[in-house]
DNA sequence: TCAGTCACG
DNA sequence: ACGTACGTGACTGAG
């Protein structure tokens, strides 16, 4: 007979774990009459996985019965100073228990014992009957019951992604077997057990020693043999704690439960009860497959039928009068680009009807072209700056575009960025329609099918869009982000729109002229290098550099990398001295750069109107912030002479016409001084003080600004900027060059300086702790649930992120406020400047001659006024005949 | 497709 | 004791 499968689940972790893992989607996830969802739905798709791949003939989940266990008459403490389960959480174990009864499976708890003894206890029942056991648990103290028998399965990230530890595991791991793990842990305590163990000892040393002795006792006996230190000081000291974490880190294999393996056997779900509780929760996608097996079909035909009317001249007249009412629009491009994309056909809902076209030439005449720009009938749509720039390739100016999904769904959350219809609309349950990948496919291979598919395809997305609009529009008021989606995110994508249509002028010949001068000088630095080297090789590649560097010549690898050795800037700066081949490197990769990146790639994107059109992402980044693809503009080079010359390029479209640039200074600084409300940054602002220079007197306290140094000035431009991005001693040490006690020394000297923002940065962690997120002035959020985490790497870049957002964010509705600002100027004076460019704190435009001068009077006056905050607001202009010269 | 590197704010 | 600055995109080699 085949060995029998024993599946162990510690249902509280786990359940923890899938709050966790959800908890960005805390809000998304509801049942109707407000219960949250989110651990349960994770929990139920872990669960399926589970009984898919290990098919078990046994399950038991185990709870903990409450709070106070036998651990807690050896140490009063135990697990004391825990957090509370949020009551987010704790509404839904109750749930997750029916669900399990539902599914047929066995759950229980038991008074004065955790969920680990449970687990133990019949891992040990399981063993004894020669059954193949799986615990899956989201902590590691259950892999000291890993045996030959007893995988232990512990979650890594989110709940699906799971690490198997058997005892060989165990032991590439640790360095222990499981059973000396409990030793391992007596040693050095367990923090979230709230149990201390010996001062001093970390993972590492209670590994080493317990490796060394065995146990805790065999420790203790040999313990004259350690030669006298502080260590063995702590262990003498500290060995009642020891004694104690042992006690307490021992899972107790013999628990008095009250039911049997027998009552651990998988039986078959209850499909009405099931139903019943799905259609509670709001579960859609397991109604869908449940209704799906139950029709004999696969999940994949389970898609609903849409009833549309393909539009043609016969029936094209019923859009005529539809005045005062919505409608709901969505025009089908094949491809990311939609400057570039064919335009496939459309759809569009009025009058309670759905109508499909694969003719977008019918969007030109009258009917629809007049009801598209009718800025009276107001448009729901999918991607409004998408739409904008599709529909003006056709001629047609559409306005009343006041209602984007994509723009709703990425301020509710902007933690998944996707910009595509299905994957937004089945963040939110709604599976009714697919994601174009899946019905268009992907590559070169991506095609429009068969035309049935296709509007159906179109027309559940125009559904979507509609159906969505209540729920999202719902989220944005909770969140109070009512003002930030109709006034700034809103008419921000048509001011993009505007700006990407516009595109910005590129002089291909200077491109052309440059990439002579670079391709020769590339040349001689390949012929110095491969003979210095001594053989020829492809000096792009890390691998053969590395090889030629650190084996070859013999130099001291001073970083590695997870494939090798590292040839970054940084470690090839330190060895400039160790060898003449370096320098010459360090010079190659600089120009090969600009040659790939810029010189070869730029002119690539030139349409034949001689301009290139960036597109800008609207929705990507974690921040608020914009940014540019296809070609990425907002990186062209700035900071060596040679890649500035690039810029020489960017002319602008008239003749004798200027490049116009303004752009804000110390935004970020700026905005720190406000929502800080720190008096000495905000003084120094409103003085009109160098900021750095300031800073620099500050922190090293001198008396007069003559006595800052061009180098105390860049050491606290850099704290000013470590500041921003959630300082740390090492970071600031690594970035300038400076002893780490040194740069805590600076640090400590700045909050002393300004102590308001250390306040700040306290408050950030602590308001994105209790309510899960960061926000910005105008209410943009950032999630963190990482903000939880119990590893010390992963809640610190939370903490950084907590602080960092909203300064970035700020700055961010700060210049899209502008922009609004400035293209609503242009058009009342009816100017023929273009904006044309926008590089995070830069506004940059393309002028006729004759309007300089007032473009110089406006521009700077638009972006300063863009917002009240507590310190002025400067932004400093520059202007030539290319961008080069506007400097 | 991933990792490494480097361009920008 | 941890190993670290925040946010992006494009190109290249290598699997």
């Amino acid at each position: 007979m085949a060995q029998k499968k024993l599946l162990l689940i510690d249902g509280n972790s786990v359940s923890f774990r899938a709050f966790y893992a959800l908890f960005r989607q805390l809000e998304n996830f509801k049942s109707p009459d407000g219960l949250h969802t989110n651990a349960i739905f994770g929990f139920k798709n872990m669960l399926d996985a589970l009984l898919k791949d290990v098919e078990p003939d046994n399950v038991l989940v185990a709870f903990d019965a409450g709070k106070v266990t036998f651990r807690n008459e050896m140490y009063d403490d135990y697990k004391g100073g825990r957090q509370k389960t949020p009551s987010e959480l704790s509404e839904q174990l109750p749930v997750i228990r029916e669900l399990l009864k539902d599914m047929g499976i066995e759950s229980y708890e038991l008074k004065n014992y955790e969920a680990d003894d449970i687990i133990g206890t019949f891992a040990t029942l399981g063993e004894e009957n020669n059954m193949q056991v799986t615990i899956v648990t989201g902590d590691r103290d259950l892999t000291q019951l890993a045996s030959d028998k007893v995988t232990v399965m512990v979650t890594k990230r989110g709940v699906n992604d799971l690490e198997a530890y058997t005892p060989e595991h165990m032991k590439e791991v640790n360095g222990v077997t499981p059973t000396e793990f409990i030793d391992m842990k007596a040693l050095m305590g367990d923090s979230s057990d709230n149990y201390p163990g010996v001062e001093g000892i970390g993972p590492k040393t209670a590994s080493n020693l317990i490796q060394k002795y065995g146990s805790v006792e065999g420790l203790y006996e040999h313990i004259d043999e350690l030669k006298a230190s502080k260590r063995k000081e702590r262990l003498i000291r500290d060995k009642d704690k020891a004694v104690l974490g042992k006690k307490l880190a021992t899972i107790d294999r013999h628990a008095p439960v009250t039911i049997t393996l027998a009552d651990t056997k998988l039986r078959e779900p209850d499909q009405a009860a099931l139903r019943q509780l799905y259609e509670r929760l709001n579960f859609r996608s397991f109604l869908a497959k449940m209704n799906a097996s139950a029709d004999g079909t696969n999940e994949e035909s389970a898609t609903e039928t849409y009833t549309f009317e393909e539009l043609n001249s016969e029936n094209i007249d019923e859009l005529t009068n539809i005045k005062g009412q919505e409608v709901t629009f969505y025009l089908a491009m094949l491809g990311e680009n939609y400057h570039l994309a064919p335009i496939e056909g459309f759809c569009i809902k009025a009058n309670g009807k759905i109508y499909a076209s694969e003719n977008s030439e019918l969007l030109t005449e009258p009917v629809l072209k007049d009801l598209l720009e009718d800025k009276n009938i107001k448009k729901n749509v999918f991607d409004i700056k998408r739409t904008l720039v599709g529909l003006d390739r056709l001629g047609i100016k559409a306005q009343g575009l006041d209602y984007d999904m994509l723009l709703a769904s990425y301020l509710v959350n902007n933690e998944n960025n996707s910009n595509d219809l299905g994957e937004v609309a089945h963040l939110y349950g709604e599976y009714s329609v697919k994601s174009d990948l899946e019905v268009y496919g992907k590559g070169k291979k991506a095609a429009v099918p068969e035309k049935d598919i296709f509007y159906n395809h179109l027309a559940a997305k125009v559904a979507v869009i509609e159906k969505l609009k209540p729920e999202l529009l719902e989220k944005l008021k909770d969140h109070e982000q009512d003002d930030l989606y109709d006034n700034i995110e809103i008419p921000t994508a048509y001011v993009l729109a505007k700006m990407e249509r516009n595109g910005f002028k590129v002089n291909a010949s200077t491109l052309e002229e440059l990439d002579q001068e670079i391709s020769k000088k590339l040349t001689e630095l390949e012929s110095t290098i491969y003979q210095q080297a001594g053989e020829e090789f492809n000096i792009n590649s890390t691998k053969q550099l590395g090889h030629i560097l650190f084996e070859k010549l013999g130099l001291p690898p001073i970083k590695k990398t997870k494939t090798g050795y590292s040839t970054s800037v940084e470690v090839l700066e330190a060895l400039k001295t160790k060898s003449p081949i370096v320098s010459k490197i360090l010079d190659y990769r600089q120009l090969n750069k600009l040659e790939s990146t810029y010189i070869k790639a730029l002119p690539e994107w030139i349409m034949s109107d001689g301009k290139i059109h960036t597109r800008y992402l609207q929705t990507l980044t974690a921040t608020g912030r914009l940014s540019s693809v296809d070609p990425n503009l907002q990186n062209i080079p700035t900071k060596t002479e040679e890649g500035k010359q690039i810029r020489k390029a960017f002319v602008p479209s008239t003749p004798d016409g200027y490049i116009f640039s303004c752009d804000y200074s110390q935004v970020e600084l700026r905005v720190l001084a406000h929502v800080s409300g720190d008096e000495n940054m905000q003084e120094a602002f409103k003085s009109g003080y160098d900021i750095h220079a300031h800073t620099a007197m500050r922190i090293f306290h001198l008396d007069s600004p003559d006595e800052v140094t061009p180098l105390m000035r860049r050491h606290a431009k850099a704290v000013n900027f470590g500041i921003v991005y959630g300082i740390s001693d090492y970071g600031l040490s690594k970035n300038i060059g400076i002893s780490r006690k040194q740069a805590k020394e600076f640090i400590e000297n700045y909050f002393e300086q300004y102590p308001q923002i250390k306040d700040y940065m306290d408050k950030a962690i602590k308001e994105a702790r209790e309510k899960g997120y960061a926000e910005t002035i105008m209410h943009r959020r950032r999630y963190l649930p990482d903000i939880h985490a119990k590893n010390f790497n992963v809640r610190s870049f939370a903490e950084r992120t907590a602080i960092n957002s909203p300064i970035q964010g700020s700055a961010a509705d700060i210049i899209k406020i502008a922009m609004i600002n400035m293209q609503k100027k242009l058009d009342e004076l009816k100017l023929k400047t273009k904006m044309v460019l926008q590089v995070h704190d830069e506004l940059i435009f393309d002028v006729p001659q004759d309007e300089l001068e007032t473009i110089k009077k406006i521009v700077p006056e638009v972006m300063q006024s863009a917002i009240k905050l507590d310190v002025p607001l400067i932004a400093d202009s520059n202007w030539g005949h290319n961008w080069y010269d506007a400097k």
